[in-house]
DNA sequence: ACAATATTGATAGTAATACTATTATATTTG
DNA sequence: CAAATATAATAGTATTACTATCAATATTGT
């Protein structure tokens, strides 16, 4: 697994945009006002002419660095996962048993994300909603297949066999590490939701977080 | 708890549609054929356009019973769970212990759906395959907390709440029975989908079914 | 400094989508 | 068989999702 510390500027692959949005102005107001207006009107709703109006630049200026809106999310999404992967990376750093590893872990990419105050042009907090509204729209497509074979889904695919990897410590005979994973990471998204707008189906609310569950969940699980 | 036997001609919510479809030939070929366009060419690219050319009728006659696509898709979202909620409580009937029961009950609402051959309009098996690929489309909406108002995700949220009724049985003292049924729930249609598209990061393959995996969670779980 | 190059903006245009309205023609039902 | 209802055909609108062209600006390399 390569080191993380090669990959501090967060790095997208580059299929997935046209023009790379952190070399230019205009390609970062693209990036930070679309986290915005994405969160304010929905994904289904936005548009790229709607973007282009709120930050007063032209809706084929907008076509140079992503072909389609769909492609804009899968890069925030990509963004989103390399950061929490970062996160990860460094949260394991000086923890040595296992246990506490994994309770780490599963806190990072279980916990709302409060603004993280970062000086750069992402809002970090205003993403994690996003991410929580959408994300599932990134891999629900009739493109899946070719898009996982161009890449557009590694940094996510890494980030939860990280987790499966402390898994593996703690207990090499569970059989369902993998899909253990693959639950706790999308099913906390799906809980954050629940506790938004379908309460009744979620224990989840201002004292209960979906960590709180998915780290019993765990330990329960895993133990031998 | 309402009885099921007054459901069995499974009842809609009728603010989903602007015609009931049961109620006539061409709305029985709106739901039908809708499965089967939907299944093949994905809801995204799904237009009402083509389901009346695919059907031989005009498109202004299928917004008769459908204001949009999305309604539509919550209808057979709708008929899904009604359909599911049907064979859990007739799953349940016979069975007396409570841990037989929800495993019962797990493997009926994460099982892959083997064409019923029931003589009706729905294909089951085709049915489940676009709940799988589309239903979390019908919540990420922006519209999402009116049309839970208004009822539209009632049946989806009683077919959790009798699990949780189960689960509630085997261990009152277990804190998060909502959070793990809505994650067995949302999780298993999300592995059935990792199964076919992004492999690396589920377990479910030929052998194993997510119904082995929550089955295995839910009892390590509530284990006392 | 200035020419070459790259970037952005403005405008226009196309095909498809997501509908609504109107009227004619079938079909059902009482 | 007449009345009521459902469907089809046609047309039309606003918006979306782009592409193309060309002019205006900004950047950079020497």
């Amino acid at each position: 697994m390569q080191t993380i510390l090669s990959n501090i500027k967060i790095q997208i692959n580059d299929k997935i945009y046209v023009k790379d949005p952190e070399t230019s102005v205009l390609g970062k107001k693209i990036i930070n006002q679309s986290i915005i207006l994405i969160n304010e009107i929905g994904f289904d709703n936005f548009t790229f002419k709607k973007l282009g109006e709120r930050i007063g630049s032209n809706e084929s200026s907008l076509y140079r660095y992503f072909e389609n809106k769909h492609k804009l999310l899968v890069y925030l999404s990509s963004w989103y996962w390399s950061w929490i992967e970062y996160r990860l990376v460094f949260g394991m750093s000086n923890i040595e048993d296992s246990i506490q590893k994994l309770k780490k872990a599963i806190t990072i990419v279980t916990e709302k994300i409060i603004d993280d105050e970062s000086t750069d042009h992402i809002n970090e907090a205003i993403l994690n909603k996003i991410i929580i509204a959408e994300f599932t729209k990134t891999l629900h497509t009739k493109e899946v297949d070719d898009e996982n074979k161009e890449g557009f889904f590694l940094i996510y695919k890494r980030v939860i066999n990280r987790i499966v990897a402390i898994i593996n410590e703690i207990n090499p005979d569970y059989a369902y590490a993998k899909s253990l994973v693959s639950t706790i990471v999308e099913g906390s998204l799906h809980q954050h939701f629940l506790r938004d707008h379908l309460k009744t189906i979620t224990d989840c609310n201002e004292h209960i977080n979906p960590s709180d569950f998915y780290i019993d969940m765990a330990l329960k699980v895993l133990k031998k």
